[in-house]
DNA sequence: CATCGCTGTGTATGTCATGCACTGAGTGCA
DNA sequence: TGCACTCAGTGCATGACATACACAGCGATG
């Protein structure tokens, strides 16, 4: 049907340890990545296309498939390349609930760097190298915490699916995830929803759930991931309580 | 860049009333909307092509554009007709968790009866009839835990959101979402992980963390989204009695 | 009857991923 | 020195795909 996840991970996992062939000239994968993830931090995902990317780098479009056995497997690499784990959360935290939230400030950051991330085709749970980095440094946020290891690994999961889709609704409603488009949305909804049809959305729309305040501060109208967060962490305490008593 | 996300809501919201013209030869939207749905179903959402629905109606491609200004309309169009809520969900619950799961498990059916549903390219926030409508259902749930309007808003949208990734996750991995393709990720899993660069990843695998427990049963080991929604619910309750004390 | 608008057709364009045969440049071996 | 082989890159081709445009029939309305 589609092509099997693992397709690609022989060229992420396989020289973990060689630095780099990198030949003087002519095509090589770290290149064409490079290439990609140029390609698609100015154009987005969708400029992303084979004969754009070998044109940048001056070949033809065929040449890329000498390194690359599909553009899945492109992606994969893209993905790869640019989900690098940074050394602050190499640090263990003595504080679960404040590792938690450190990682997913570097996951938000990570996440807007490229937010061509958010809408790759997903195919499954992790399973590239900085992918399984970091769940690796979430689980060790979660070490003291007398969780056992499938509570753990359900946290980690539960947090970055969070992330991960928070970040992408903070990029589908609008290029800088601006306040605007949030009210636009919410005028939008406004003309819509009928109290008939809709009882509990009317009045939730009529207390301004969806707006923001309107002397909020321009950082505080940039999409926020903390109330969901909160929540969930809120819920993993619970949990971790609960396991201790 | 993209199709602007109002693109064929006008055809969701404009005729409400109107029960529909249904003429008796002919395309028509819902035949259209009808056949596109039957071809994903059966097919997934790469299956859907112009020219596929078309086939399948005796039509020509072209035709279609008559009633539908552009595929992304049309995949909106399906989102739409597929996603109707149950009448169950109707009648309120005085216990905010209890309807809480209930509508989850309403959602988890509807997207499971339509996985393609899942890997739609998301394009924001909720704004069809339907979707409205779930999102109308969930908040009347919280309609007595004395939340602001603006907490059932994020809570909501935070349910929403974990029950649709969970959804993704368990049909990418698997047809059947059986516990043989998890069982295959977790032993490509254990062999990719080394102890040097993963430690408590290693740990959770070696705990037998991404496992299922051997004598599960069959219901066992259908993926499941419990684990993530309790906490989830938990946090909303912490969040409740905060609000209230 | 003439006109108009709607619905469907036919044809064309441009983009895309990707298969296959080929070529030239190197490289190891006889 | 010469030959075979491999590897990187090319050129061409194919088959999906979404969608634009010009046109044709047909029914209703003046």
């Amino acid at each position: 049907m589609n092509d099997k996840l693992p397709a690609g991970l022989d060229l992420l996992w396989g020289r973990l340890d060689e630095p780099a062939p990198e030949p003087r000239q002519g095509l090589s994968l770290s290149r064409i990545v490079r290439a990609a993830v140029e390609v698609a931090d100015t154009g987005g995902l969708e400029a992303v296309s084979m004969a754009r990317i070998a044109e940048r780098l001056g070949f033809t479009t065929m040449a890329l498939y000498r390194h690359v056995k599909s553009k899945n497997e492109m992606l994969l690499l893209m993905l790869d390349s640019v989900a690098s784990v940074p050394a602050e959360l190499d640090e263990p935290c003595d504080d679960w609930r404040l590792g938690l939230q450190r990682w997913c400030r570097s996951q938000w950051l990570m996440l807007h760097a490229h937010s061509w991330i958010v809408q790759l085709p997903v195919t499954g749970p992790p399973i590239t190298p900085n992918q399984l980095t970091w769940t690796d440094r979430a689980l060790r946020m979660l070490h003291d915490t007398g969780l056992t290891e499938a509570d753990k690994a359900g946290v980690v999961l539960l947090v970055a699916n969070y992330m991960l889709t928070t970040a992408r609704l903070s990029t589908d409603l609008g290029p800088a995830a601006s306040g605007e488009s949030v009210a636009a949305y919410s005028t939008l909804l406004g003309g819509l929803v009928d109290a008939q049809r809709f009882p509990a959305l009317r009045t939730a729309i009529d207390a301004g759930a969806f707006d923001y305040p309107p002397d909020a501060t321009e950082e505080e109208r940039q999409f926020d991931y903390s109330f969901g967060l909160d929540r969930i962490l809120d819920g993993v305490e619970t949990l971790i309580r609960h396991r201790a008593g």
